[in-house]
RNA sequence: GCGAAUGUGGUGGAACGGCAUACACAACGGACUUAAAAUCCGUCGGCGAAAGCUUGUGGGUUCAAAUCCCACCAUUCGCACCA
């Protein structure tokens, strides 16, 4: 008689044994086959984890377990993503050093996924506050400054008024802070930029060489927004350059009534003497720099703009003058802010000509552009349009590019939405930026010896009231000497933004210990590419894209041998609270693990969190739900009564191998809510029969191994079988999965009409026989021919006139 | 506006183009119990008198559609004047 399932005794249990018996750790041994698995680290934050947490990490855990017991050395690390804003907000309100804070919340993130019963390798954990970790990514920007990825301009950036620090445009959220909700404005500031975009050809091509959601290929692939189009340079009197444009159309060239600028434009300054309304134009060019970005599109149902009245520019396809104009639906920062606005096949140039009584002229035939833009013009004639005039619109595009190339005005042109990363933080909790600031050598790094870098101790962690942040008080650490001409210079004060050390952890993780370089080539050959990175969709355009750039990076210069870091990238669904809303400690809704763990255990929250629903489904928490499962792991527990015999019953044997399958088949492909469901059937089927043998709860102790770890070790250890965690994944026998018989659905006309249970092997025509013979299908062909006769799977289909 | 995803019982959800609703939750009934909990055993989508109809709506392809195609509606997420 077995005693009560006592979930704490046994999760203690069996932590303490994995533990002890280090059977989660990676090993070195090289001739092996390998299998990465990897989630993102979290950011320790005060908060702890919440049941959001261990969906992801129980997934992985799930693959990482599986894969060793099918003999696969397993990677599976866990560190933690530890310089960021609400560390040092929180330092700033306490004056504790941030330092001491991430190390707590660190213990509590450890303890609460040990609790969990996560099979990290925790002999391999990083911290990217951890000088001995920024050393090396301090060691990666000098590399990207040594080939002139980085470089510092003096550029608008997006401020936040309240965190007091630059964001970068991924970080602005309908221009407010992603983090703090506070608005955002323009501020012109000298910032450490990362050449990005000179990797978003390979960005984009290489994506076809991996295994991500197609949704995840999908948006990096419009967040990188490559397009083709054309240059092409409008004559203008007084402006010997041109005005130069980017157009994805230069087949409508011909249509191009009037230009654009941008308010920005350095034209309006050259040629403000010739203008004759300067005024007017200089007055708006104020009124829209007062605009962010946020408000411009906001504002975009009405346009708005000037004429710059005495400059007209010359079509160079009908060689007649047209207006330009300035208006902020031009923006500066894409193409070359300035545009030929073709407004028969262009929304947005099709209102302003309608506002301001601008010649429109249809170039494409097709549409009504008395009524509308036509812009569903990707395939059409070209019409009014001179020497293309009755082409197709790809042999248009074709010949006009080239006729700008033979008159020198005009080049094919790609283009990217893409924009460089701002790489500059005015804030103390980052990695500090290894460059100094001298008078005569200008930005200059320091030397590889002096890695890393670390940050000064500091009584306060308040940035400075111009937005810098608390480093540029600390004088000493400040003010050093060049290194390469020996006068006095100054420390570069910006730090590092969150996504730096967090682009390139999964390398350290393969030779976390390594103080000679940021991991070994042989290490890095062996453990990478990462198998299986599993991760939120919100990570797709930051953090996703930082890395593949910084690998692509290190792959140029010889550091890694492979040109993608991740084979295989899925992402999982949010679980929202029990009232469908986000978990939030303002909705005061979140669940914490922690309880869960002590009432029920850590294997019914795994469980749970697996069973719940389609893995990168978003879905809500269900308490009841989870009771569910609880009573899953009950019914599992008592499966201990009803022991008797060994080895496998004939009786048993389809239902066991049937369940070895679907759970082996579905954990692969990610469907781990079947898995589950095929073992509780499974049970049930036991209970139905009345006892089970010790082999073949052996075998599905194994198969529930990955879900509920510690329950599957004690039963397995109270039935004499060695852990396990040295045990191998059973294998099915298809021979086991041969019935003899086999009930088909019968129907006629693609009705079901009924049932019948044959022999399998039959010939369609002894089947057909079969079907027409029965009596009890007779009313459904009798008087009628048959026409046709179909049978496949377990279905027929008879098809009567 | 553009892009992506989703739409199946009271609920979460199953279903390589092949018997829609597996598995669970909730509900209900029974056994056990002095009683309750726990447990075990059962019942359990809707409409229709019935034949039947029914996977957001309407079309299409097919012997056969929740599944593929087209249009539409709804919800969610992402981007948003990207020329």
């Amino acid at each position: 008689m077995a005693d009560k399932y006592d979930h704490i005794a046994i999760e203690k249990k069996w932590q303490h044994t994995w533990d002890e018996a280090h059977c989660f750790e990676a090993k070195d041994d090289y001739s092996l086959p390998k299998y990465y698995a990897l989630i993102e680290f979290p950011f320790p934050s005060g908060a702890g984890l919440h049941v959001g947490h261990p969906r992801p990490y129980t997934a992985l855990d799930v693959i990482a377990r599986k894969k060793r017991l099918e003999g696969y050395n397993v990677l599976f690390p866990i560190g933690y993503d530890s310089f960021g804003l609400p560390t040092e907000n929180y330092a700033i309100k306490t004056g504790e050093h941030p330092r001491l804070v991430t190390e707590r919340n660190i213990s509590v993130y450890r303890r609460q996924m040990r609790t969990l019963g996560l099979s990290f390798d925790y002999s391999r954990e990083v911290s990217t506050s951890d000088p001995s970790y920024y050393k090396w990514t301090q060691w990666i920007f000098l590399k990207l400054y040594e080939k002139g990825l980085a470089y510092k301009a003096e550029l608008p950036i997006n401020f936040c008024t309240s965190c007091k620090v630059g964001l970068a445009n991924e970080e602005v959220i309908d221009g407010t802070c992603e983090r703090c909700g506070a608005p955002v404005v323009r501020m012109k500031r000298s910032q450490w930029m990362l050449k990005i975009t000179e990797y978003a050809d390979r960005l984009i091509d290489d994506l076809d060489q991996v295994d991500f959601a197609e949704r995840i290929k999908t948006s990096q692939r419009n967040w990188i927004g490559r397009s083709i189009g054309a240059e092409a340079t409008f004559a203008i009197d007084g402006y010997p350059e041109g005005l130069k444009i980017y157009t994805t159309r230069p087949d409508t060239m011909f249509g191009a009534t009037y230009m654009v600028v941008s308010p920005e434009h350095p034209l309006i300054d050259t040629l403000n003497d010739r203008i004759t309304n300067i005024e007017d134009v200089l007055a708006y060019r104020e009124q829209a720099a007062h605009k962010s970005d946020f408000e411009r599109s906001e504002l975009a149902k009405e346009k708005t703009g000037v004429p710059l009245e005495g400059i007209y520019a010359i079509n160079p396809c009908t060689d007649k003058p047209i207006p330009v104009w300035v208006s902020d639906y031009v923006l500066m920062s894409y193409g070359t802010g300035a545009i030929m606005a073709v407004p028969a096949h262009d929304t947005r140039d099709y209102e302003f000509a309608t506002k301001f009584n601008l010649p429109i002229i249809e170039v494409v035939a097709g549409g009504d552009i008395s009524k509308k833009a036509y812009t569903d013009c990707e395939t059409g004639t070209m019409v009014n349009s001179g020497f293309i005039n009755g082409m197709q619109v790809e042999e248009a595009k074709k010949n006009v590019t080239e006729w700008l190339e033979q008159k020198g005005i005009g080049r094919k042109k790609t283009n990217f939405k893409l924009r460089d990363w701002l790489f500059s933080r005015q804030r103390y909790w980052g990695e500090p930026i290894p460059l100094v600031y001298c008078e005569h050598c200008g930005w200059t790094p320091i030397p590889e010896e002096e890695l890393p870098l670390t940050l000064p101790e500091m009584a306060d962690y308040k940035p400075a009231d111009d937005g810098s942040s608390a480093l540029s008080r600390a004088t000493e650490w400040i003010n050093t000497t060049c290194p390469k001409c020996g006068a006095p210079a100054e420390r570069e004060i910006d730090t590092m933004p969150n996504w730096a050390g967090s682009s390139w952890y999964y390398m350290r993780y393969c030779d976390p210990h390594n103080d000679k370089c940021l991991a070994s080539r042989e290490a890095l050959d062996y453990w990478l590419p990462v198998d299986w990175y599993n991760g939120g969709m919100e990570h797709t355009t930051l953090h996703l894209l930082y890395s593949r750039f910084w690998h692509k990076f290190l792959y140029d210069i010889g550091i890694v041998g492979c040109p993608e870091p991740y084979s295989k990238r899925t992402s999982h669904g949010m679980i929202l609270a029990e009232d469908g809303r986000k978990m939030s400690k303002s909705f005061n809704n979140v669940i914490n693990p922690d309880s869960l763990c002590e009432s029920l255990g850590a294997d019914t929250v795994r469980t749970y969190e697996m069973f719940i629903g389609a893995f990168d489904q978003t879905i809500p928490w269900s308490t009841t739900g989870v009771m569910g499962c609880r009573r899953f792991l009950d019914r599992v527990w008592r499966l201990l009564e009803m022991v008797d015999g060994e080895g496998e019953r004939k009786e048993m044997r389809r239902a066991l191998h049937a369940c070895i399958k679907k759970v082996t088949e579905d954990i692969e492909r990610m469907k781990f809510n079947t898995a589950i469901s095929a073992m509780m059937s499974f049970v049930n089927d036991i209970y139905a029969n009345g006892s089970i043998t010790r082999d073949e709860l052996h075998t599905l102790l194994i198969l529930l191994d990955p879900f509920a770890p510690h329950i599957a070790e004690e039963m397995n250890e109270r039935l004499g079988f060695k852990p396990i965690y040295e045990s191998s994944w059973p294998k099915w026998d298809d021979s086991a999965l041969v019935e003899d018989t086999v009930e088909l659905g019968i129907q006629f006309n693609g009705r079901l009409r009924g049932r019948m249970r044959v022999p399998v092997g039959l010939s369609d025509d002894e089947l057909e026989r079969l079907v027409l013979e029965n009596p009890e299908f007779a009313p459904w062909h009798e008087g009628k021919t048959v026409k046709k006769f179909i049978a496949i799977k377990n279905i027929v289909n008879v098809v009567v006139v």
